[in-house]
DNA sequence: CGCATTTTTTACCATTTGGTAAATACACGA
DNA sequence: TCGTGTATTTACCAAATGGTAAAAAATGCG
């Protein structure tokens, strides 16, 4: 019997756990990744409870039983993905540096934003549907990481405006554009792929500078 | 035994069908409404899969069978759902008139679609599922019904952009940042709940006329 | 009222779903 | 190579799910 808690990324050099938990052998890795992508895949399209099982099973290329052999119940799958998927989420935020030069911060911010949107579409629709469905399993997660880092980055944005770096705005709605208008390209393809002409993310990156850009350059800094 | 096929809102004046197809009696009304209203409720939180008919049907007040009585399966009420959605998403830009004033009309079209996401939460996610789910049931109507349009108001507003009566960009991704942007208020509720301060409605009114304007405003037309 | 039609309920059903138990096959270090 | 823990399969199960048939109840109209 297997089924390790998923205590993910913590390195733990520090307090080496009393039960000595030996460490997880190479057919756990791989196989544990290859649910995780399986459940990406299906948790991403569907949702939670849209997801079966066996879907993810298919998917992964393992029997049901010996996916409930890694992980005990298809919730655990689900919040391990939602975990990881955090750190990934914040991370460009994170990285927004109240020492670098604003306008080139937000673009940046922006454009890493987009980036993820392109190389992480799963990523993105599954945060969309676990959002979209009310947030059941995340909450938790959003006070405790997003919410503070997000108060956080609008007072640098905020002292940004206010020392005349950017002009002055709504920082905790400029946020929410730039959330928006990035993850849209990643949570409608299906509707993009319908009406879009053209290379849509190279648009897009063209697009997205010029309107934040435009909203931020402070006046009498037009080039 | 009923089951009336949803030829919703057609109103057939013209050609007095062939069966004469007797008006359906106000039960019929009243339960069709109340099931779609249920419905309305529980697909837009967890999708198409996600939802039962034992979920609708509680919320309904009706009884699983009732339920079937109105609606020959589960996916008739979906797309019932769905086609009635059509033409209230559509509505909005159709209304964009080419001979108002430019950037009024997209200023307008930005508040009406806010407008929508602030009245019409659950039929903004209803969508927002339809398409993360990869628009199986909707790709038909994006094709024959969204697409034109878009390529028509986008010619509208290419017109205005040549013509110098808004700033040149790409009409397209303009388009997607209205809709992301409006649409995000009402798909990413639960996130919001939680970080947000103050009146968010009120607050995107102001922050998403103040951005479009900036970014359409002709030059020289600075007030 | 009397009766046909409409609406609702009751009792089902086959399939799918998340999950378990136990037996079997496999890997790998001594 | 042998044995022990690891990994996988087989065979299940109870509950949930979409849906049906037919009886019962309610409606409404002549």
């Amino acid at each position: 019997m297997l089924n390790f808690v998923a205590k993910a990324r913590q390195p733990m050099i520090t307090t080496p756990d009393v039960p000595p938990e030996k460490q997880p052998s190479r057919i756990q890795l791989r196989n544990r990744l290859r649910i995780l992508d399986a459940a990406l895949n299906v948790f991403s399209q569907h949702g939670f409870r849209g997801a079966t099982l066996d879907q993810i099973a298919k998917e992964a290329g393992l029997s049901k039983p010996n996916i409930l052999y890694y992980f005990s119940a298809k919730e655990e799958i689900h919040v391990t993905l939602l975990n990881q998927l955090m750190e990934t989420w914040l991370d460009p935020l994170i990285e927004m540096d109240s020492n670098g030069e604003p306008l080139e911060e937000i673009l940046n911010y922006v454009q890493r934003k987009l980036d993820m949107a392109r190389e992480l579409p799963r990523e993105s629709r599954l945060f969309a549907n676990e959002i979209l469905q009310g947030a059941p399993r995340m909450t938790p997660n959003l006070k405790s990481d997003l919410l503070p880092l997000v108060d956080d980055k609008c007072a640098v944005i905020q002292n940004w405006m206010d020392t005349g770096k950017l002009a002055p705005t709504n920082p905790r709605h400029l946020m929410y554009s730039i959330w928006s208008t990035t993850q849209h390209y990643a949570d409608f393809e299906a509707q993009l792929n319908i009406i879009s002409t053209g290379d849509t993310y190279a648009e897009a990156q063209m697009y997205l500078r010029h309107l934040f850009t435009n909203l931020l350059q402070p006046a009498g800094h037009e080039t």
